[in-house]
Formats: structure tokens, sequence, C-alpha cells
DNA sequence: TTTCCTTGGTGACTAAATCACAGATCAGCG
DNA sequence: CGCTGATCTGTGATTTAGTCACCAAGGAAA
């Protein structure tokens, strides 16, 4: 009884029908509507979390209620800041929050257990998922640290506008995507304005040109 | 034939005994001189790491040049940065070197595969390790994105003197520690000294008023 | 001693963050 | 429709951090 969603996880593919037949009978599809909190400390974390549809944004929230966003988790992937939770002893502030409707697989606990034990496939697919977050959270700690915020707010702009170029988002949201103050935002996104790369309205941006972004983006 | 090192990590406790003998026969104990690299973008990483003695400090290096610490790793601790390198399709860029004389248990990527199919202990060991690494970073990236230099630089004075108050450090390997700018390290220095809070020498720190230091530390 | 290299000091400037507002726009409602 | 409250954006003033360009002191080595 191999569940219809397992083709969705290529590193999956290996797993042997017991185990397909274990996570069948263990695992629950889940449908979260956005806004739905995944995980935040102090919430119980006991599902290991295999995304579908939809994506989870990671983000972490400071003493002085600024906050930043970490990466994020789309279809395909999996949730493993929720079960690293479980285990460190040290509390810690990020936060997981559906940005859209996602529907998920939750496999719980106890089952995430004995996959471990039994597959090395399953095993691979868990330790390449915790990869990729260190490897996100590199990237942050590069930006954040290295980077100047025109740079990151260009490539950020370019990253997340639509193929027409819109991106509904308001200065604050961008500010929390890079960790910065709205201001800083504000006076970045008139400059650009200014030289023709794009239009503002409020709550949406409009590239208007996306050569002259990209060079920021790129450091010249 | 249980090694004698098994006791260092409380973790490993529960290793049966023929987990030992696999771990006895395939891992050896190796020993690194002060300022090896343990791992680096481009080198092979065929080797998870366990820190019997010494210290292995993990830092990030961008492309300008500016060089941020991440972490340290310990006695009785495991080095999964070496390993999770692997997975890796992205090329990232921290690398770990030796601070001290480190001696460590190196455990061959197929002994490391075969312990984690066969052991739970062995499996929660290196996932609680994970698990602190992704908070160490968390950590990081808060500290770096929220708070303060003067702060930082309190808190890292406090954390790396001696019983006697002493640190060998320059203002630029301080600099590191927090991913800025030696002139920034300079000036408060400079300015915790005004203050009566330390005393400076070429490479050396003096900590003189634990107790100023310590309000800025908390944000006072 | 002279030379070279590392370390630290400093002024001038740019970038970012913070603070304190004010005006604009919008949604809901009487 | 016209208020009202909430959200979003703009902006000046100030502080903090980062960058650039040097120079000088201290130590090591030739």
């Amino acid at each position: 009884m191999s569940p219809d969603w397992i083709p969705r996880f290529p590193e999956l593919a290996q797993l042997t029908p017991a185990e397909r037949k274990l996570i069948a009978e263990r695992a629950q599809v889940v449908s979260l509507p956005a806004g739905t909190t995944v995980f935040a400390p102090g919430l119980p974390a006991d599902n290991f979390l295999l995304l579908l549809d939809g994506t989870v944004r990671v983000q972490q929230v400071s003493a002085s209620g600024r906050e930043i966003v970490l990466y994020r988790v789309t279809g395909g992937e999996s949730c493993i800041m929720t079960t690293a939770c479980l285990l460190s002893q040290d509390t810690y502030n990020a936060e997981g929050i559906t940005e859209t409707p996602v529907q998920a697989v939750a496999v719980p606990k106890a089952a995430f257990d004995e996959l471990m034990a039994r597959s090395a496939a399953f095993r691979r697919f868990v330790f390449s998922d915790y990869s990729s977050r260190i490897t996100d959270l590199l990237h942050v700690v590069e930006e954040v640290a290295f980077e100047r915020i025109d740079k990151r707010l260009a490539q950020k702009l370019l990253e997340r506008a639509d193929a027409a170029g819109g991106l509904s988002a308001t200065h604050q949201d961008l500010a929390v995507e890079l960790g910065t103050a709205r201001e800083v935002i504000s006076r970045h996104l008139k400059e650009f304005q200014r030289r023709g790369w794009l239009e503002l309205n409020r709550g949406q941006v409009q590239l208007a040109d996306r050569a002259g972004l990209e060079r920021i983006a790129t450091g010249a």
C-alpha cells in the first residue's frame, strides 16, 4: 500500500514495500490554512512534516521585536526544524508559519524513529534536508554580516517578483525578509524608483528594469 | 573491545558490545596540531570527527575577505559540519580549523553509515549534534542581525577571558569573532578602557571591571 | 642597525539603524 | 456617503557601524 504521494519525494523512491506500508499506516496527510504556526518556541513538535504543496516560512524573532526570514520550505521538501526543536536543550526562537494553504504529510515521532532505523533511503533524505537547512542558515549569516542592504534588497526583489515583475509586499514585509528596519527599505525602494528600476504602490512593487536591479544585485 | 574513549561521549554509553567492536575496528584516533584545516570548501570530507581534546573553530569567510566565527567544537562533541559538507550540493564557504592541538576519533564514512543503520543511540548522538549546530547558527544570526556591537563585544570578552581576566587576542581576532571590522573593535575597546573596564596591551586584553562589562553585555 | 611586518590609532566619509513624527490610503461602518 | 481607526509610507535628525586611507609604534629578523 504505497501512498500516492511518495513520488513527490524522489529521495523516497527506494523505500521497500514494507517501509511504504509503515509510512502509509502511520502518516497522515494534513491540510493547513495560510498563516498556521507549524512550530514555535514552546509548542510541542511531535510530527516530522513533508510538504506536498504550499510554502512554510521559517523566521526568527528578536527580543526587541525585529524579525528575519531564515528560509522557506516548499513542496517536495521536509521541515526538519520541527524535529530539531525537540532535540535541542536550548530554547530557540525560530518559528515556522504557512505562507499559503499547505498540504503536508505528518509523520509521528515514533514512526519517524522507526523509519530512521530501518531505511537507509529515509536517512539520506533526512540528512540531505538537514544539510540544506544548514546551508540556508550559512547563507543568511553571510548576507547579514557582509552584504550591503541595497544589494540584498535588489536580490530579494528579483527573487520574489512574479513573471510579470509584480510583487505584493509592504515595505515592512521586505524589511523582515532582510532583517532590517522598515525605513531603510523605504529609502532604498525610493532610490530604486528614482532610477527608474521599479514602480511603487501601496503594498505592491512593480519591477520596471530588471537589468538595473541585477547590476546592484551582483555587486556592481 | 570497547575503545577506552567511549566514556568521553555519554550519549554513546548505550552502544552494544557489537557496535563498540565495530567502532573500535574502524575508527582511528588522530592527533592534529593547532592550525590544521579540518574541513573547507573543496576539501574532501570523508571522516566523521569526534573530539576528545582541544577545540575546532568553525568560521565563514566572505568574498570580500571578511570573516566571522560561527561556533566552536570542543571535547565530547562531534563535528557534523564535515559530513554535512558532503551532502549539500551548494558549495558553502565555512571552514573548520583547530585552535589548539586536537585529539579526535575519525570515523570513516562507511563505518558512520553502518553505525547510523544499526544504533539508535548513535543516531540520537548525531541528531543532537545537528540540533546544537543549528541552534548555534540561529544564535549567530540573531546576534549579527539584531544586537549592538558594544554589547556583543562585552559578551565575547567576558566569555573568552581566563579566570584572571586575561585574554590573548588582537583587535583583528576580536573583529573576526564578531564578524565586524578591526577599527570598530579598536574604538569600542578604547572606550571600554576609558571607562576603566579593561587594560589594553599589544595582543592582550586584561579585564579590570567585570561588572561594568556585564551591564553592557546584558543590554543596559 | 636597518628593514619589514604586525598591530593599533585616527580622521573623514558613507551606510545603516533608530527615533519621532506626519501624511496617505484603505476597510468597515453608522 | 463621510467618519474613524488601522495600516502603510515618507522624511528629518541623530546615533551607530562600516569603509577608506593613512600613519606610528612595537617586535622580529636580516
